[in-house]
DNA sequence: AATCGTCTGCTTTTT
DNA sequence: GCAGACGATT
């Protein structure tokens, strides 16, 4: 037990993680030390003699994951940590298929589409399925068809509709693929859990304990899941905070915390409202605006850290002074207090509020990281080397086939791969018939024996014991010539060589998974797994950029909230979907991201659409307003050499230098 | 097949 | 105002 004095904990954060069997919601606010109290409550369960191996943590994102494993593996003996199973939910009901996917009548080496192959799939379906004068965009399809499974809408979708139609052919298609999308993912976990109770029976005994992270953000599916693993006696807790609840549109529910005790009845409840983040000026301005929601379980943040910095909401000529001044700001802070550049985070609702303040930093030389946004998508040529292994694992995989079939180019050409698409058979399939090969030139039908032969031979020696996929994938592309198709492609040599070398990075970490077993397991975790906040955390250091919702579940000694204004926070189509709430809590995300000082900033003038509109204030600073919060304006502050708030924080600093 | 021009429409984002 | 999609043109 003198190991887990070490938490150090509160009297709340004890009792949550002191908690014996039966259901505990732990209701933590923002930086009240969640994860540390789930991380306690871990050890204290193996302290308690629980087996390691019997306890469960679900996230939602894998960088959520690989940090709660960090931090049990620095708290306990690294054996003990290494059985705790801690998975995302996806992962998770990857693991749960794999091995009863065939109670649905697919096969356990199912693949996992990607948004991409979704979309290329339906696509097609449109395609075959649409009459002349009707239209479906594949994206929207993709975006109402994931609703529709996300929210349990369970009745079999019908012909009647296109929609209706796409999606009723989609799902067939799939099945016949061997195939499934990451909603399916989820669905289909929870279908085996429901109707087989071996299967139930079986993931109930593997794990005692259930811990869930991010309770919030926890949709329909997942929350029967949670339900179906835990069983008749649960020992579930999960951790959540209603105040962040900020993905309803992406299918969360907030009644899953609200309403905890209806689906699990007499569940101790915790809260913890101590903050260790945030100044009491910044958590006053926080509990403020929070308390004008209506559906909450109401909470009230406080902090034994003296008073701080005032937080300072700042009106702005136009959207290019609050960029002038939030960057000479961070410049001044940064030379007079010598504090790093990483200290510094500037908030914003949109991505593209982010352009202004890029420019901004470049001219005064500051180095920055954008967080979010595209680009990492955008490595063509490792998509390119996924789809080869795909076909290797699984020709029947028509995105894969599709992208490989024209890189490099194989003289088999649009229509002929047009004609094959509108065979219902998979694209493989029907190249390999020679019911279509007849249909075919010779040249061409040379060309597709050539390419189903390439195909066919080295799946022949994948199967083989003790084969490389990794030799083997190498091996495919130089046959086929991809590496001169690449550089063809590659406008400098430059760009060539960096993108062979991302190649040749691929190729190493496959090399780490023999046979064609290990092929799968790496395409299961390339799919569900998106490098992006790898990427995102090495990409140098700086002044972080970075939109409301990608900051929950981060911090920074000094935040920067730009644009508070009616229309962007909220967003003018949250008013007309009636999810002002939603932004309000958004909004105190943001706030609570502040452990320093805090500079809220709204201009008068914006650039929209490329005309400039005078904005009004967000009616949620008049909210805020109250002990701790300073308004003033830019002009006013870019005109003192020394600025009022520079002088301010420095105070603070020397009287809480004083204090400690 | 590739490139140019015109049109449209415009949060948030993980797996 | 600008990116992305699509269609016409070479």
């Amino acid at each position: 037990m003198s190991r887990f004095r070490m938490f150090d904990l509160n009297p709340e954060q004890e009792s949550a993680a002191t908690h014996g069997k039966g259901p505990l919601l732990i209701l933590a606010g923002a930086g009240t030390g969640k994860t540390r109290v789930i991380t306690a409550r871990i050890v204290w369960l193996i302290a308690q003699g629980h087996p390691p191996n019997r306890i469960l943590a679900v996230t939602f994102t894998n960088k959520a994951a690989k940090e709660m494993k960090k931090r049990v593996l620095d708290m306990m003996e690294a054996d003990d940590a290494r059985e705790i199973t801690i998975s995302t939910f996806h992962s998770l009901c990857v693991r749960i298929l794999r091995q009863s996917a065939h109670l649905l009548g697919y096969k356990e080496n199912f693949s996992i589409l990607d948004e991409s192959d979704q979309s290329g799939l339906l696509k097609k379906i449109i395609h075959r399925t649409a009459a002349k004068d009707e239209t479906l965009d594949p994206a929207v399809a993709r975006a109402l068809i994931s609703k529709a499974k996300n929210s349990g809408w369970n009745a079999p979708p019908t012909e009647e509709s296109l929609l209706g139609a796409v999606y009723l052919r989609y799902q067939n298609e799939l099945k016949m693929l061997n195939a499934m999308d990451f909603d399916d993912l989820l669905v289909l976990a929870v279908q085996v859990l429901r109707h087989h109770p071996e299967a139930a029976t079986h993931w109930q005994e593997r794990y005692e304990f259930l811990l869930v992270d991010e309770f919030q953000d926890t949709n329909r599916l997942q929350l029967e899941l949670v339900s179906l693993l835990a069983g008749q006696a649960p020992n579930v807790c999960v951790v959540g905070d209603d105040d962040q609840s900020i993905y309803s549109w992406r299918g969360a529910e907030v009644s899953n915390i609200l309403e905890f005790e209806r689906h699990f009845p007499n569940p101790v409840i915790v809260k913890l409202e101590q903050n260790y983040r945030s100044t009491p000026a910044i958590l006053g301005a926080a509990n403020r605006l929070i308390r004008n929601n209506a559906r909450r379980r109401g909470k009230n943040l406080w902090s034994a850290a003296g008073e701080g910095a005032p937080v300072q909401v700042l009106a702005m000529r136009d959207d290019r002074e609050e960029a002038e001044l939030v960057t000479s700001e961070i410049a001044n802070q940064r030379h007079t207090q010598s504090i790093p550049w990483e200290h510094f985070a500037v908030l914003y609702r949109t991505n593209q509020q982010s352009r202004p303040i890029e420019e901004a930093l470049r001219r005064l030389k500051i180095p920055y990281r954008l967080i979010g946004g595209k680009s990492f998508f955008d490595r063509r040529e490792i998509k390119d080397v996924i789809a080869y292994a795909t076909c290797l694992m699984n020709p029947s995989n028509d995105a894969a086939i599709l992208r490989i079939l024209r890189t490099p180019p194989r003289g088999i050409g649009a229509v002929t791969v047009e004609n094959a698409l509108s065979e219902s058979r998979n694209l493989f399939a029907v190249l390999q018939s020679p019911e279509f090969q007849n249909t075919v030139s010779t040249r061409t039908r040379e060309a597709i024996t050539t390419f189903c032969d390439f195909i066919e031979a080295f799946r022949i020696r994948l199967s083989t014991p003790n084969s490389q996929p990794a030799a083997l994938l190498q091996c495919m592309l130089e046959e086929s010539g991809y590496f001169e198709d690449l550089q063809r492609s590659c406008k400098t040599p430059q760009e060539s060589l960096r993108r062979e070398e991302n190649v040749r990075d691929l190729l190493r970490d496959l090399s780490r998974y023999p046979e064609s077993e290990g092929l799968r397991r790496f395409l299961d975790e390339i799919t569900l797994e998106n490098d992006r906040q790898d990427k995102d955390d090495q990409s140098g250091l700086g002044v972080t950029l970075i939109t409301l919702h990608a900051a929950k579940g981060l911090e920074f000694p000094h935040v920067y909230l730009i644009g508070a204004e009616d229309g962007l926070l909220p967003h003018q189509r949250s008013k007309v979907e009636n999810t002002v709430d939603e932004e309000r809590r958004l909004f105190y995300v943001g706030i609570t991201r502040a452990m320093k000082s805090l500079t809220i900033s709204h201009s008068l003038q914006r650039m929209k659409y490329g005309q400039s509109v005078a904005c009004q204030r967000s009616p949620f600073l008049t909210e805020i307003a109250g002990d701790g919060v300073v308004e003033s304006t830019g002009t006013k502050i870019l005109n003192q050499p020394v600025s009022v708030e520079t002088a301010e924080n420095h105070f603070a600093r020397l009287k809480q230098l004083f204090a400690s």
